[in-house]
DNA sequence: CTTGCTCATTAGAATCATTCTTATTTGATA
DNA sequence: TATCAAATAAGAATGATTCTAATGAGCAAG
């Protein structure tokens, strides 16, 4: 229930409607596709898989479902390239690394302290309310 | 002349020819245009500025030439946040500085061995050629 | 319950950055 | 100087996203 837990399929409709929202069927399914697989799919792989489950869903919907749930902070959308959007269910603090050799993104966790330590290197005047980390590299494996 | 230091005007003839490409003055006007004034711009801004000095030049040919100069190493291509790519000239490690209020991007000198510390939290198995630090926020003044 | 409203969804058009295609120009080299 | 690959230019095409307009769904009086 932290500011910086992940939510919940659960804790989802409470999120919506406490922000004056109604929790409707496609904001849930979208929800519970990046819940389900956190591999940070764009909106157009979101929305495959959601016909699956929905097959009267639009690609209009699944780009306002990610929007809403930006907006309430329960997903975050991660840009660290020219091309679609990805999108992460992950809110703990985290960093992403790119293996360019297979295209996929994974998260890294951050040891605490280590974004407040990154923060210092601010000169006087600069007050940062968030901090994004990119690492780009290959995985063993 | 190190690696990370940042080109010049003067050194961009000898990286391009050194790279079997031409110094065309598309190319130097682009690399003067990123390096007179650091502000980030996009192709389409590079472009304006471009006009004014050279009133044939294209913007597919902008869009070429700053190609070019990230190909050579010369220029990075910026990308925090869906929309266009931004393009900056400073080949030292540096953050990037977002300011929200403005929209302007400012350059934060990295501390040596910072890259090195952050890349300390990947787990075994990750192997990272490149981090880059993102801050979002508001600035003084 | 029904009506009335507001929010949400849908389909398709429009937008915008970028890339591609094709023709023309340039300039180094033989 | 002739050759020919590299580079530029103009416009078309692409692809992700946003916008528009119409329809549908759910709640809140009456
Ligand atoms: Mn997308
Ligand atoms: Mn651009
Ligand atoms: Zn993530
Ligand atoms: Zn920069």
């Amino acid at each position: 229930m932290s500011e910086t837990s992940t939510a919940t399929p659960e804790s989802l409709t409470q999120t919506l409607t406490g922000s004056g929202l109604r929790a409707t069927p496609q904001r849930e399914l979208v929800f519970n596709i990046l819940f389900e697989k956190r591999d940070h799919p764009t909106a157009d792989e979101v929305f495959t898989r959601a016909k699956a489950e929905m097959p009267t869903i639009s690609l209009a919907t699944v780009y306002n479902c990610l929007e809403t749930l930006v907006q309430c902070r329960v997903v975050r959308a991660v840009n660290f390239e020219r091309g679609p959007t990805r999108y992460c269910p992950n809110q703990r603090p985290h960093a992403h690394f790119h293996d360019e050799q297979t295209g996929s993104t994974h998260d890294i966790d951050l040891p605490p302290g280590l974004l407040d330590h990154v923060k210092t290197i601010l000169p006087t005047g600069y007050e940062a309310n968030s901090v994004e980390i990119i690492f780009r590299g290959k995985t063993q494996s």
